[in-house]
DNA sequence: TCTGGGGTCCTCCATCCA
DNA sequence: TCTGTGGATGGAGGACCC
């Protein structure tokens, strides 16, 4: 679901819209988590719902529409959703049901078209050029998902229908919840240059104040800069992007298959933390868990990175680059706990910390080395059987010893 | 106000090497 | 042998997205 959404009166509600040059459909469900949660609480439907963790440092998932109008919104502390709309009611996140309606959804969106790139679990773009003839008009395509997956899933999505995908994703924004606009080739100028600078995809808060500093306030005031100004304000590759997207130019395709750069995993502690030997203990069980996650994709990766957060939210990330690729949980783990060790770190409060994978390729071909100069496939095969056992038995019911004494203490050692 | 977790991409800088 | 240059690569930090 996007963050950032700018009401303007541009719902689609001739028939049949002109979708002249419309080739991409932007598909985003209408407060996916919120509504996908409320498919079993039919009780609270209308109500103002937030959807997030129970911690003292959660933060907001999704909410009904009913919460947004009291200011609620993703990604905004839990403690502050709470004190904006104290009469919502706080439902925990349900992972695995998400996951579920998400890969209905796009298997519907398969039958549309082969050409499918999902951004994330609520919404999609789709290249629905080669369906025309099959299917009808792009506009009415966008018609049939949002019928079919109302239908089926007992959810609304939003839909926009553009010439390129910068355009097709401003659209479904301005279409929900449940709605559809239609930007045809010849009105897309005009449409993206009414914008304010903010609604521009890649346009986050500094970047729209290295632009209100330069008296940019429109996508207009963009598009009738000179590209100097803007190269030598946002620099070399963002400056001209945004001129593009400012004259609706956005050469970039649907791509339908999308390998992963990096795979990792870092954890907020409920308590900030100076323990050094629990610092080691919580590398080592993100180490295991990013580990497990590289094998099962088929991937090696070459580069380990970690990210240590203090409790002032600074945040630092230290990496090293090995002579080879690996996914071995124990190689993984000594690079993360040498990097942090190297920090030379001795009783800073620490927030979070992440390990993370870099460099990734397939399995397949890849040069695989110990990373201690020692025989590797010892333990390639003690991890392999370890994935075994948690695909039977579930996730961690095999782990380090010193992740198992660490469940017998929970709480963090300053908690 | 007080900031999760999973990512991608960009920029700047240092270093290595031909 | 020394010096300058430019490309490739790696490391770090930050902005941005959902």
């Amino acid at each position: 679901m996007s963050r950032r959404q700018y009401a303007l009166p541009q719902r689609t509600d001739e028939h049949p819209p002109d979708d002249t040059g419309c080739t991409v459909l932007h598909v985003d469900m209408d407060a996916f988590y919120a509504s996908a949660s409320l498919l079993s609480r039919p009780e609270l439907v209308g109500t103002p719902v937030i959807i997030g963790g129970g911690g003292n440092r959660g933060v907001v998932l999704s909410a009904t529409y009913e919460a947004r109008k009291f200011g609620v919104a993703s990604a905004m502390p839990m403690s502050r959703a709470r004190r904006l709309c104290p009469q919502a009611t706080v439902v925990q996140p349900d992972h695995q049901l998400y996951s579920r309606i998400s890969k209905a959804v796009m298997a519907t969106f398969a039958t549309i078209t082969p050409i499918v790139e999902p951004l994330s679990q609520d919404e999609a773009f789709l290249d629905v050029a080669g369906s025309v003839r099959r299917l009808g008009s792009p506009a009415q395509i966008a018609q049939q998902i949002r019928d079919t997956v109302h239908d089926e899933q007992g959810i609304t999505c939003s839909v926009g229908v553009a010439p390129t995908k910068f355009v097709a994703k401003l659209a479904s924004g301005l279409a929900k919840p449940d709605g559809m606009v239609v930007v045809p080739r010849d009105e897309v100028v005009g449409f993206v240059q009414q914008l304010p600078v903010g609604a521009l995809w890649g346009v986050g808060d500094k970047t729209e104040e290295a632009l209100v500093r330069l008296g940019l306030h429109t996508v207009a005031d963009i598009a009738h800069t000179p590209l100097d100004t803007l190269r030598r304000a946002l620099g070399d590759t963002t400056g001209p992007h945004l001129h593009d997207l400012a004259w609706g130019r956005d050469p970039r395709h649907v791509e339908p298959v999308r390998r992963e750069k990096s795979i990792g995993s870092d954890e907020t502690f409920e308590h900030d933390v100076d323990d050094p030997a629990y610092i080691h203990r919580e590398l080592l069980k993100l180490s295991d868990r990013t580990a497990a996650r590289v094998r099962s994709a088929g991937l090696v990766g070459r580069t380990v990175s970690i990210k240590v957060r203090f409790a002032d939210f600074t945040t630092i990330t230290r990496s090293r680059t090995l002579r080879d690729p690996t996914d071995v949980s124990r190689d993984i783990y000594a690079t993360a706990k040498s990097l942090y060790d190297a920090l030379g770190l001795q009783r800073a409060r620490i927030r979070l910390v992440g390990v993370r994978m870099e460099g990734l390729i397939d399995t397949e071909g890849a040069p695989i080395q110990g990373l201690l100069d020692e025989p590797d496939a010892g333990w390639r095969e003690a991890d392999r059987a370890v994935d075994r056992a948690s695909a039977r038995f579930g996730a961690g019911s095999i782990r380090p010893a010193s992740l198992i004494r660490d469940a017998r203490h929970r709480t963090p050692p300053n908690g």
